[in-house]
DNA sequence: TTACAACAATTGTATATACAAATGTATGTA
DNA sequence: TACATACATTTGTATATACAATTGTTGTAA
């Protein structure tokens, strides 16, 4: 990951700019090969992530708004997410009986039989990826990003 | 930036699942900075990196397939992207004399002060981002980011 | 009990992005 | 010259995402 090639240019980049760009670009080559290593499933990165949520949940449901919780996207397109995970029969939605306002989403055996599936190429995905950094290299790398200011 | 806290998990994170999540957070907050830095300019990050790139060239245009390249995005993109630039007056689009497949862009007078500001926003975004995080750090970070596997 | 605010999810619409096919231009070659 | 091929960009279409408005439900204060 050389940014200076990748930009195709020869003049030094500052470090702050160059560690944003840097980001960038790992999270794109993270952002494709996610696409690549769930593709045989058709399923996204995002209805990957739903199923994994409702799986750690152990049998309990849960609700759109904990979904959203838990995932980065917009309250807007879980539901439609959910539409399309429906579809598939990875999931099942039923009306809350205590708070007929909210929905219980549950993952199906279906659901859990495929996620194990993806879950095994995804790992095999982030092997790939950080194959050239060992566990101590990962654990700077984390507590650096830990301190990232992400609030506004 | 507590990755657990985010997941509103118990349970420890594998290292490597650790770290990808950790990146694709800190690029959502990337994302979600820098687009608010550059909203009072009414440009995407995308249109923001083409002005970038044009003003690179030091008054020589650039094609399409040239910005293409410079670009994360995909070129059926790029068309639909410099259309916006130009209704908003930031860029010129000329046929290339030489060979009129090519497509030759330039950065307007406007576009260049514009733009100015823009970078300015963008700097101080930046600066906010990474003020818990000294130099060495900085380059620490870096190195382990330059280990990351980004070929297929 | 009614009226109103808050909550949970959905829908509509606009915009963005991805992929494939189409258009127009140039180049090589028989 | 005529043809096939490659190149550079554009367009069409499907899908994804973002934001605002809407629907249906619940809690609560007058």
């Amino acid at each position: 990951m050389d940014v200076e090639r990748i930009l195709k240019t020869n003049k030094p980049i500052p470090l702050k700019g160059r560690t944003i760009i840097h980001l960038l670009l790992i999270h794109q080559s993270i952002t494709e090969k996610t696409a690549e290593a769930l593709k045989p499933f058709d399923v996204s990165a995002q209805q990957f992530n739903v199923l994994r949520i409702l799986k750690g949940q152990n049998g309990k449901p849960a609700n759109l708004s904990t979904l959203n919780d838990r995932m980065v996207s917009k309250m807007s397109n879980t539901t439609r997410l959910v539409d399309k995970l429906i579809l598939k029969d990875f999931v099942k939605r039923t009306v809350c009986k205590e708070n007929r306002r909210k929905i219980e989403i549950y993952i199906t055996k279906k659901g859990e039989e495929e996620l194990i599936k993806m879950s095994n190429a995804m790992l095999s995905m982030e092997k790939s990826l950080l194959k050239n950094i060992n566990d101590e290299d990962l654990q700077t790398l984390n507590k650096v990003l830990d301190k990232f200011n992400t609030d506004n």
